[in-house]
DNA sequence: TTAGATATTGAACATGTGTTCATTAAAATA
DNA sequence: TATTTTAATGAACACATGTTCAATATCTAA
């Protein structure tokens, strides 16, 4: 299955385009497997040599949204800019204005039924991210596992985040900022 | 449909001891509902009558947690126990404790392909706990929600949960509890 | 205990799933 | 361009899904 083949990527290309019209009526849970392949005009047969569920399809596309986030990134190595210090600038806080740019995306991302893969590949996104800041600005007793400190700041994030989505995503993008800029600097008060 | 009927509770019996059953011999994504319902010796349209899915079915189960989890803090009125004061007691934070006497149904609720669902359950029941016990202590400035700033921290412990999850939960609940601790106690050593 | 209410059943139907296999069509390469 | 390689197709299969409906069994309430 040579992903170079213009067969392939002919039959994806279909593939991906009916599944984002689909999308465009309806919720990815009611989208048939057998409904996309019939408006890309593949066989349903093709569709299973190359995924193995419709998840798979919208796997693909989350996974360039994650580039996004990472490039987001690339320029200074700030992914929230050191966690604990108080001269947080929310406007070096990137990951808000990323989830709003996708918002339509990330309503699939976050919506009940949908399985927790998806949740994964943000939460592992943005660990990488904070991990790589944190062990950085070494701002860690010797006490702490990088890992979980990792892993309890990039759900907490996601945390607001999910949050938001549950109001639809109607507070602005500095809102979410000043508020997570906030709850950082709380600790610092003591 | 009446829940007391005794038809009822003998058909939604049946379904719940057949699929315990098949989830002691494979995943849930694996299970069918004509299993289920051949297993249980309950007729495939019964199923319709009461469930939609058969994630509704867990769902029961883990109704049935979360239930536990909340008499786990009916006592005195703790959560985490004031999450910013530096008098945090390890040992007065149930979580953990919760979530590895059922670590059984938590393995479910955090792999991959289940719906979302059981997660925002567990985020909920973690959500108003905390913020209970953030309004009561009110260790929050004004110019924070206390809906993000209790989503941010309901979802951080679920951070440390999902690492210890994907380990396969090796590590003691002492531990967890631990580094908890050492994460809130961050804050105030600036 | 009986009469009425209603949950369960079994059968049937259209559609979806996941898989197989020989055939065909469209690429790569030489 | 001709040859080789391989992706895509269509047909078929067993099984699952989700729904309907009349017939039946079981419960509740009088």
């Amino acid at each position: 299955m040579n992903a170079n083949d213009l067969r392939v990527v002919k039959t994806k290309q279909s593939l991906h385009n009916a599944l984002l019209t689909l999308l465009s009526k309806k919720p990815l849970e009611n989208i048939t497997i057998a409904e996309i392949c019939r408006m890309a005009k593949v066989n349903r047969g093709t569709f299973y040599l190359h995924y193995e569920q419709k998840e798979g399809l919208f796997e693909e596309y989350f996974q360039e949204i994650m580039e996004d986030l990472n490039n987001s990134y690339e320029e200074p190595y700030r992914a929230v800019t050191t966690l604990n210090k108080n001269q947080i600038d929310p406007n070096t806080i990137r990951i808000f204005h990323h989830i709003e740019r996708f918002k339509m995306f990330y309503r699939i991302v976050f919506s009940k039924n949908v399985p927790l893969t998806y949740y994964y590949m943000l939460f592992d996104g943005i660990f990488v991210l904070l991990k790589r800041d944190i062990t950085i600005h070494n701002e860690i007793q010797d006490d702490i596992s990088i890992e979980y400190y990792s892993a309890y700041q990039a759900n907490a994030i996601i945390g607001l985040i999910i949050q938001w989505y549950r109001q639809d995503f109607v507070d602005s993008v500095s809102t979410l900022n000043k508020q997570l800029a906030a709850i950082l600097r709380i600790g610092e008060k003591y």
